[in-house]
This record gives C-alpha cells, sequence and structure tokens, in this order.
DNA sequence: TTGTTAATGCAACATTGTTTTAATAAATTT
DNA sequence: AAATTTATTAAAACAATGTTGCATTAACAA
C-alpha cells in the first residue's frame, strides 16, 4: 500500500532525496533521521515509496540496501532498470545512463538483471 | 589466512560443494551441516575457501550470500568474473558462462562488476 | 608420543531489518 | 470548530545472518 497521508515524517525523508542527487543507503538514512523518525517508519516509508514509483532500491556489494529516486516510474509500471555504480574509494553510490545489453541464454528465460559496477568515481579519480 | 590443515569440518563442507554443482548459500551450508560443524566453522572455512580461491561469493537479490567453485582461480589471482544466474521459481543459483560487456564510463575507472540475472531455469521454464 | 598451534565449538554480541500493539495525528465528517 | 475515523507512528520485542572472544580439541611435525 503506498502514501495516502502528508505526514511530517514523509516530509524530512522526501527532503534528503531532494538535497542529495545520489542514492541513500537505509542505514544512512536512519541514521540521518534517527532522532526524529523511528526506524521502524523510515523503513517502512521506504517501502511505500517503492509501492509507489518514487524511488527504487538496489543491493550493493555488501548487501546494504540503497535507495534511489526514480525517473519515469509510476505505481504500475516501474522501469529503472540500469546499472548502479559504487565507488570503491569514497562510498558515494549512484544510478548510470548506460545500457548493459544481457544476452538471451537457451533454455532459460530472463526477466530482470541487477548489474553493479564498482570502481572510482569521478572526484576520486583524479 | 586459507586453509592450513585437513579437518573434518572441511571434508564434510567441501563434500556438499562436490556433490552439487549449482551454487549453495550460506544459509544453505549451515542448515545442512548444522548438526556436524558449528556455524562459525561452516562461515570461517567458507572464508578460507575464498582466500584460497578455491570458492566465489556473490549476493543474490536478497542480500543472501552464495559461494559456487571456482574455475581455475589461485590464491593471489581470482578470475571468476561472469554473471549468476537465479530462478524465480525453484530458488537455484548459478554461474554463467557468458559474457558481459560493461561499457566504459566517462571519467570514472571500473574495476569489477557484478551481474545477477532473474528469471527461470531451464527445468522451470517447461 | 608428545608438543605446538591451527581449528573448532560455544556463548555472547552485532547489524540490519520486521512484527506487534498501543498511542498519535492527518483527514474527513458533522 | 469539534468530533470521528483510521492511517501513521513509536517503542519494544523479535528475527535472520553473521562475527568475535576465548577456552578446548585435534592435526600433524618432531
Amino acid at each position: 500500500m503506498g502514501i495516502v497521508r502528508k505526514t511530517q515524517a514523509l516530509g524530512l525523508l522526501l527532503n534528503e532525496f531532494n538535497k542529495d542527487s545520489n542514492a541513500i543507503s537505509a542505514i544512512e538514512l536512519v541514521k540521518r533521521l534517527g532522532d526524529k523518525i523511528n526506524k521502524t517508519t523510515v523503513y517502512r516509508l521506504l517501502d511505500k515509496f517503492v509501492d509507489d514509483g518514487l524511488l527504487h532500491f538496489f543491493l550493493d556489494a555488501n548487501g546494504v540496501k540503497w535507495f534511489a529516486k526514480c525517473k519515469g516510474c509510476s505505481k504500475t509500471n516501474h522501469q529503472d532498470i540500469h546499472p548502479h555504480f559504487q565507488c570503491t574509494d569514497c562510498g558515494i553510490v549512484d544510478c548510470l545512463e548506460i545500457n548493459v545489453t544481457i544476452p538471451n541464454i537457451p533454455n532459460r528465460r530472463i526477466d530482470n538483471s541487477q548489474v553493479l559496477i564498482l570502481g572510482q568515481c569521478d572526484l576520486c579519480i583524479h
């Protein structure tokens, strides 16, 4: 079930995604908002945002859950299929606007693919 | 630090990978061997096998850790870079012997990429 | 066979969530 | 504007998946 009421917690959480264009981990959000929003609420709101097509999520190489804003997704149509990037130096995670082609595999049906790319971001490479 | 002594637990754990050619999750191994090997030991042995280049590991879409045998890796050279597949019907996970090309990204250095493909396996597609 | 120390088991702890339930606060109705 | 409804929240307990510390056991070299 998605968002129904505009609560204070909702505003605070959404604000984090507006001031930061990168992905944000659930852990980081709980840390940042911990004194204002209970962690249960943070997790529940994140799930609702995903349901509503506002955010999508993915796991990094350590199994940590990250959330990022969707572009052009709706409640019924999540089409944020793109690779994600994690900088092994500074830790930032973001969405890549590139296309990675997955070849067909004989005798299997491919429904979905998740690509995580690890390396150095533009700031850390210098 | 890798394997030094050939213990009983080591034999039991390795046996699981010999009788099953697919990947096996840490959780599953702890379950299967739980009455014979303490879970701490299972996790420690798995880490050692990875150090030694016998196994490699990766995370599935739920953040669950899976292990599979390496082909031609050594202690110093882990080159098992391939996509992994998880069947959303029966849950089996295995290594794919296909190549997925990751394009270069301007101003970033790519060190590593992890590709997880989700769909139906050859048995479940029928 | 004995001594050394890698390996193990156990208990406690740590992290990242999830569930339950009573209280609170948006939104709606009166 | 007050009362009512019920979505939302907070708090505490729980759960899953590991990890750490430490005393004990068992490989294996001498």
